[in-house]
DNA sequence: CGCGACGTTGATTTGCCTCAACGATTGTGG
DNA sequence: CCACAATCGTTGAGGCAAATCAACGTCGCG
């Protein structure tokens, strides 16, 4: 139950077994089914999940009702409103599952502990955010100097298997494209391929 | 020379007069001319600055050579690529003044020193991550869900000050449209508010 | 003065959206 | 187990927001 995680902290850092140990008793196991809700707009985030299994969206609600997707996440993701969750503010986004899902989940007071005890902990948090400070400047260049087929490209290219697990419209929402326009750029290049790589084929 | 990020600091956490000092020795105080480069592609960031004075830019240089804007820092942020910064990785970004500048730089080495003293100091660094965090999601939300004329209207909002401190172009570029296109979009308005508002001429 | 950086304006084009209609698939209650 | 609805992807026609290209006026500055 707890491996993928400590594969996961120890990409980050180094923790004796006994700091380990301190840390799992701090973590909440939760399976999750399909189309749940983790938090929704107005409340207050009380928590930090780590994906065992499954597939999360975190989303706005735009002016006309429609969905903004701003981060999927699965296996080995961390998933949270963090501005929500350590500021204790209401949040103005959504998280919900897309798969059944099973989580590590952690309070804000549990996380509080786990750091004062263990403060090799505060590294493994501190790339968690920049991970995503990271993936997220990489989405503002994209959505400023590549086109819609460009970013598309590049969604398949850092996340080859997740149009195998969700929906294309929320992958169109992802991308800023309509769901029309995602279908008529996958077709486009399903006729490229056939011409540049008949090799391909099966027969 | 130091009121500044005493008053930042404040906004954050606590620190006895030993500590501010203590953190303020760490720091070195540097004026820098308009239009130099602090960080270019390539390098390695070996800064966090905090702005007393001026008006820097971050941005990438897309493949066709155009510049697209990252952030704009001002008195009181915090300006550095965090990612190269932390992890000592070449950086994809640049980072240059639009201003005569004066800023106070840390060093990753003084950093983590200060950190090691000063553990109430983690919380600012945490709280400035979450801030360009919050900026990120907001922008990438703004930029799948708004139109141009809208995100200009948001970027007025909340930075009013910097259209007069920063050249049209640049500001197009932050908002992810050609400068012919914010010219139009600016006619519009001023159209709109001689129309609407008629008593703020002065005659 | 002359050059380069900057902003504006017009004409034209285009990338992407919207609306509407239609199959295919999935899920669900009777 | 079927029927019906809901969800999802595809396709076509038409439209609009914003880009591109080109020309020009202005300003600051070496």
């Amino acid at each position: 139950m707890f491996s993928s995680i400590r594969a996961y902290i120890q990409t980050c850092t180094q923790l004796s077994e006994d700091e380990f140990l301190f840390f799992e008793r701090r973590l909440k196991h939760k399976k999750i089914p399909k189309k749940t809700f983790l938090l929704q707009q107005g409340e207050v985030c009380n928590f930090e999940g780590f994906i065992i299994k499954g597939c999360i969206k975190t989303y706005f609600i735009d002016n006309n009702g429609f969905e903004v997707i701003l981060t999927f996440a699965t296996e080995n993701w961390w998933v949270s409103d963090m501005m929500s969750f350590s500021e204790q503010k209401p949040s103005k986004m959504f998280i919900g599952t897309l798969e059944d899902t099973e989580l590590l989940l952690l309070t804000l007071p549990e996380k509080e502990a786990a750091l004062q005890k263990i403060p090799a902990l505060e590294r493994m948090f501190r790339l968690m955010l920049q991970r995503h400070v990271a993936s997220y400047q990489e989405r503002i260049f994209a959505g400023i100097a590549l086109s819609a087929e460009q970013r598309y490209d590049l969604f398949l290219q850092k996340y080859p298997h997740l149009p195998l697990r969700i929906p294309q419209h929320l992958i169109a929402s992802y991308l800023g494209i309509s769901p029309e326009f995602l279908s008529r750029l996958r077709k486009r290049k399903l006729y490229k391929n056939t011409l540049s790589s008949p090799k391909s084929s099966i027969s």
